[in-house]
DNA sequence: TATAAGGATTCCAGTGACTGGAAGGTCAAG
DNA sequence: CTTGACCTTCCAGTCACTGGAATCCTTATA
């Protein structure tokens, strides 16, 4: 198949799965006659398991290592472990800080009468009403 | 003061403040006899709103936005919200969307047993456990 | 058989928000 | 007068794509 029904089928656009080959995610594929690069049921199906990661968030490069590792039949089910688990601290450690961010900004918004007047809760904040502390200016002019 | 200064004062790296600069979220600044950018408090202030406003996660379009809002003394504390609120779904959606990998990254994390054996859950999932349905593949060849 | 449509190819550029580094200019102290 | 800290500009790289232009291949239809 071309790379127009391997997209359709994994779920990766084509453009993308270019991408994946020029950075060497993916194997270069194989070509036709015409050049036109030529997709297996195999290839599908490992397009298919780099959406999946991807779509739980591992990066590229952690793509690369579950190929890897998944490719790898002496492997051991720690290492895959240990990389998932170091990626769930990463995205722990992203959902709390949007959870800070939030909170901070619901707090705000809250406070904010959102009428027609200019006085603004929001902007006193931003301009200084936060955390300005510990912050010691030098006056060198 | 010159950059470094503003930048010690500001919370925002010198090279950030360029960068600012140079796509026009600040006023090109004032420079001195031997070329170097000179700030004073009020230039300051305005470095010290936007790293908080970035700190809660605002866009510079977003931030931008702010400052054109904080300097418009007619401005309606109704916008202010608006853009907080827009911003405020955002993270939340954000959110929520990390917390769905979270949920499921963790679940596959539990289910395995990391040990020296390579078979291993995470791996199942990824590569066709998952959400194979909906893909109809027609063959063209 | 000509041609048009719908793929495919490569290559270049842009996204967001910086960050690093090189090559060189400025300033105050010793 | 030199040293070292600081500043300048400019170019490149990050991450993971995505858009678009120019051109080529394949297949179907008139």
């Amino acid at each position: 198949m071309n790379i127009g029904t391997a997209a359709r089928a994994s779920g990766i656009p084509a453009k993308t799965i270019r991408y994946y080959e020029e950075i060497g995610l993916i194997q270069p594929a194989e070509r036709s006659d015409g050049n036109y690069r030529v997709y297996g049921e195999h290839e599908v199906q490992t397009l298919r398991f780099i959406r999946r990661a991807r779509s739980l968030g591992f990066s590229v490069d952690e793509v690369a290592e579950l190929l890897d590792l998944w490719r790898d039949r002496s492997r051991s089910s720690r290492r895959v472990k240990a990389l998932a688990n170091r990626h769930l601290e990463d995205i722990d450690g992203k959902i709390a800080a949007l959870k800070t961010m939030r909170d901070t900004l619901n707090e705000l918004i809250e406070r904010c009468h959102g009428d027609a007047r200019p006085d603004c809760p929001i902007l006193a904040d931003l301009a200084g009403q936060g955390d300005v502390a510990d912050m010691e200016v030098e006056k060198s002019d």
